[in-house]
DNA sequence: ATATATTAAAGAAATAATTCTTTATTAAAA
DNA sequence: TTTTAATAAAGAATTATTTCTTTAATATAT
């Protein structure tokens, strides 16, 4: 995580809530589809096999109360969450670099369901330019600077390859994005106040790999 | 994470360090083609802005020692890592569920500079069964059995729809899967012993939007 | 050869997150 | 209407992780 950012720290909800989150709010929606209208906090944990003062703890973020002997309301947490997370706005976004895992990220529609939109996608190969995946155009890099002056992106997918993923970064900051979901394996350098959410496949491999090897002994 | 694993617990590797290993052996492996035959921790630190302690804390569990005022041998400790990474060796692993995610995965290669070589992929839809992706087979689903029988395959990458990972997850511990890199928004109930290492696009997106939405007040 | 500055290692303190405990609320039953 | 049981909320204790501090080692410069 970034070294410093204090400034609204206090109000700020812990990561590990924050990944909880959409957890709860598909098994909300779940249970919502069958009819249920309300649902205390230890039902919820032992439906998703965890403690339900965190459970407790975690949907207090939200704002909404539940009700001593009745639970939350389903519709109502549902709702909330969906508002809290942003998933029922639509975020639009741009991806950098349309190789393997950036077309694979285009084809991949779900995101539009967790609040966030690919508007257009970028790369430097001519192979890869006028490309269409998903309904999504891959556009010539150059582009990006004239195409984020008329609308305003915040959020760019980053899936070039490692040696570019620090100057495009720099390049998407001067657009204006202030956000970066960055599946490089590179640790980007940038302001304080851009968002890097890093989501590197090497820590997963990582950790699914050595818990393999220690329960083998 | 799951919930007991107390028996080799005090010798387990904590999550984070195990996450930010693979950062310092990519670093690594960039500085030493570079010819840098000796790093310090605070060199390290500074490069990958992280505290150094917290460098010498993580590369501690390698085994590998550092000098005093020389530092580590970038050789020695990149070897130390992909050893106890496994990054080195080949662990093959399964793909069920060949729809976008499935497909990008297997046309994402990089999984083998991590250790992890897809070998067959699984599908119930004819449609996608006889596929052939960067070099994979999508098989039939049943074909699974049969072929847990004469590979012995640890590792499964999940990537079917919601509805069926629980059913799809329970078949591959009966057929001999230890670990399971979930993709899928379920959480698994599956035996303490199995590894189940969750990936879930949403988490990361909850926490971008979040992050997004807190930096804009 | 000696002193010095740099560094790894080990341990302590601080911080963050989770789990446990208590309290207060409230719907349902008597 | 009163009692009871279930539950959310708030706070305390525990645990895990990170940061800070001290100590010991050693290559380089004097």
């Amino acid at each position: 995580m970034s070294l410093k950012r204090k400034n609204n720290k206090s109000t700020q909800v812990p990561e590990p809530t924050l990944r909880r989150l959409p957890g709860y709010l598909f098994f909300l929606e779940k249970v919502r589809e069958k009819g249920v209208i309300n649902i205390s906090a230890p039902t919820i944990g032992k439906e998703l096999k965890c403690d339900p003062t965190q459970v407790v703890k975690d949907l207090a973020v939200t704002g909404i109360k539940g009700k001593p002997r009745v639970g939350y309301n389903t519709y109502e947490l549902c709702h909330a969450l969906e508002e809290f997370l942003g998933f029922n706005r639509v975020n639009e976004a741009f991806l950098i670099g349309a190789g393997n895992l950036g077309t694979a990220l285009m084809a991949y529609q779900e995101h539009q369901t967790l609040g966030i939109k690919i508007i257009a996608a970028f790369d430097v190969n001519e192979d890869k330019i006028g490309k269409h995946v998903g309904g999504i155009h891959v556009l010539e890099y150059n582009k990006l600077f004239h195409l984020s002056n008329r609308l305003d992106v915040k959020i760019a997918i980053l899936t070039t390859p490692n040696n570019v993923a620090q100057d495009v970064a720099e390049d998407l900051v001067n657009c204006g994005v202030k956000a970066i979901w960055n599946f490089t394996h590179c640790n980007l350098d940038l302001p304080d106040n851009i968002i890097v959410e890093d989501i590197s496949m090497s820590s997963f491999a990582a950790v699914l790999l050595r818990r393999l090897n220690d329960s083998e002994e």
